[in-house]
RNA sequence: CGGGGCGUAGCUCAGCUUGGUAGAGCGUCUGGUUUGGGACCAGAAGGUCGCAGGUUCGAAUCCUGUCGCCCCGACCA
């Protein structure tokens, strides 16, 4: 392509809007461009960048014997209330309704719509397993849009599914996809690690993400220094750790009057407390157990992790669900904002869930049981008794969020260390969830109907792009792996005239016929011009001609990510420009 | 949804406090001189100042409303 045939609107200034360093490089080089909140224009460059990294994902899918459709984005309401997605997807679901009355979709993933089309075909053992995917336009009606595409409202995805008799099939189907995502995420050039991760609204049982790293990415990982342990942050458990409650009081428990100062940080600073010296009591109400209310306990500088307290909830308690209420009624009866584990003893259908960290001997502040009300010296057997022994109000359960410097929960020494990623995949196992849902059943050898079994795969195709800039730039802009850049080649005479642009537009012809994606800079322009805005662009290799090295019968050779260039012979080019795309 | 910020030329922004015919740099166009890391000279085009009301002799500027964009927060008491 000859640069003054498409369109490239780099520009030297930093949009103001633009928060990471993709972001800000991708508007100046002309990759993309914000239309309204969380939508972009992708112009020439992207999506030649979107189209490399799709194709690499197609082969990659044929490769593992995963055939592509096409879903429609646009779906029927019904489809989702079907499944209860109407609900559990909530406020991220975009929907409308069209001339008629009847509510649309526009969906943000098509796990309801593959297993409608498959359920349509496919009754027999014989034709199972199916795997399927797509590369198609999603929709989310995110909470706030942000980071150029890195939250976005319209984005690009990959998503698969696969359809399953029995276990082992899905097992061994899921080991192919892992492959083949590691395989798509190394030819894209793209650093990653996997991590465990929590399915979230997607539903199903087991789940792994692979995450760029990367300091500007919304999700935490954490990995064991060990080097045998990644996780979500979300997912992350922690090691042992031992607790007691029997620990000698530090001194009278002492009522401290703290009006108007909701959360820790104001409280502790207010009684000079640290925040790792406070207990952090939350009331859930709790249904379909043997309590109402679970109350939580956590250090003051510890999250609660509400799917783990879920999940321990249930095991003690046997409860189905936990919701934070933030109801008048509660406030008041709670003492919201004040309370103490003791609030959760004395109610009769409550249960208390302790983390390790916080059921420990030493100094405590913690709420009074009254509003505006915070007490010292909190001491757990002196203030709740023997009935901190009755397993049918009280546990202690790793309940919180995973923090820097936790014990490895292989339990061998190891410590948590945290890191921020971007994800940029995610490979679930899924079940039945959708199958029993919409009845997609088939039958076996004995003619016994049973659900499918599933299993789902996204790749944020957007996302590879933005992890790519992320890891890969410099003062003077990006710097794309080859795999995914725009151009693998840009020719920059140094004077498109005379001689030199004869030179170039050979070379263009050759390059071009030896099947190598080359961008010919024919503007007429100053060679600084030329050359920051090729570095901008981040085109890998760079070949230079001008009145210098024609003399001697020779091109200048540039990698973008090295300093020093070669002189290269007029008839070695092609060749040298091939070898070097090949490093 | 709550809080904060911003909407002025294609882009980055000034002007607004203290109302008086709309500015700069970059980019674009014309001519000339230049040409190996964002040239120079001369000239030119380009703006309903987000939108709608209001106050005023007069509004980019003050007031009200509205729309859009960005940031922070939104269970962690």
């Amino acid at each position: 392509m000859r640069w003054t045939q498409t369109l490239i609107p780099t520009q030297k200034e930093t949009p103001s809007d633009a928060q990471i360093v993709s972001h800000q490089l991708m508007v100046r080089g002309g990759i993309i461009r914000q239309l309204t909140a969380g939508a972009y224009d992708f112009l020439p460059l992207g999506l030649r960048s979107l189209r490399k990294a799709s194709q690499i994902i197609r082969e990659e899918m044929d490769a593992i014997g995963c055939a592509e459709v096409l879903l429609p984005a646009l779906q029927p309401f019904e489809l989702w209330q079907k499944t209860g997605r109407d609900v559990t997807y909530g406020e991220n679901l975009m929907k409308f309704k069209d001339r008629h009355g009847r509510m649309n979709v526009l969906g943000p993933t098509h796990e309801e719509v593959v297993t409608e089309m498959v359920m349509a075909y496919v009754s027999s053992y014989r034709q199972l397993p199916l795997s399927l995917y797509q590369i198609q336009t999603k929709f989310r009606d995110e909470y706030r849009p942000r980071f150029g595409l890195l939250r976005v409202r319209e984005f690009l995805m990959k998503d698969a599914y696969s359809f399953h008799a029995n276990l082992e099939s899905l097992n061994a189907v899921y080991d192919r996809f892992y492959a083949a995502y590691q395989k798509i995420f190394t030819r894209c050039g793209i650093p990653f690690v996997i991590v465990e991760a929590e399915a979230g609204p997607i539903g199903g049982s087991a789940s792994h993400e692979f995450m760029a790293v990367c300091s500007t990415g919304e999700d935490t990982i954490v990995t064991s220094d060990k080097n045998n342990y990644a996780a979500n942050v979300e997912k992350a458990e922690i090691g042992a750790r031992p607790f007691t409650f029997d620990a000698a009081p530090t001194g009278e428990l002492e009522k401290v009057h703290t009006p108007g100062l909701p959360g820790i940080e104001d409280v502790g600073k207010f009684m000079k407390v640290k925040p790792k010296n406070m207990l952090k009591t939350l009331v859930f109400k709790a249904t379909g157990g043997e309590v109402d209310w679970v109350v939580a306990v956590v250090r003051g500088d510890h999250e609660v992790n509400e799917s783990k307290l879920k999940k321990a909830a249930g095991e003690k308690f046997g409860v189905a669900a936990i919701e934070l209420t933030d109801d008048e009624a509660v406030r008041q009866q709670w003492a919201i904002g004040f309370v103490s584990p003791t609030a959760a003893l004395k109610a009769v259908k409550a249960g208390l869930l302790i983390d390790p960290d916080a059921a420990q001997g030493g100094f405590w502040a913690g709420g009074a049981n009254e509003i505006d009300y915070h007490v010292k010296h909190f001491n757990w057997r002196r203030e709740c008794g023997d009935s901190l022994n009755d397993p049918k109000k009280v546990a202690v359960a790793d309940i919180r969020n995973a923090a820097a410097g936790d014990p490895s929960p292989k339990n061998d020494g190891g410590k948590l260390v945290a890191s921020k990623g971007i994800e940029i995949g995610h490979v679930f196992k899924l079940g039945t969830k959708y199958s029993d849902a919409l009845g997609a059943d088939f039958l076996d050898e004995k003619g016994e109907k049973h659900p499918m079994i599933m299993g789902c795969y996204g790749i944020g195709v957007g996302r590879i792009l933005i992890a790519a800039v992320e890891a890969f730039h410099d003062d003077k802009g990006m710097v794309w792996p080859t795999a995914i850049a725009p151009y693998s080649v840009i020719i920059t005479p140094i004077k498109y005239d005379g001689e030199v642009k004869a030179a170039a537009d050979r070379l263009y012809e050759q390059l071009n016929a030896a099947g190598i994606d080359t961008l010919l800079d024919d503007r007429d322009q100053r060679p600084g011009v030329k050359f920051n805005d090729a570095d901008l662009i981040g085109i890998p290799v760079r070949v230079n001609i001008g009145d210098r090295g024609l003399k001697e019968g020779k091109f200048e050779l540039k990698r973008r990510k090295v300093v020093e260039t070669e002189m290269v012979a007029m008839e070695a080019i092609v060749d040298r420009v091939q070898a070097v795309l090949r490093e």
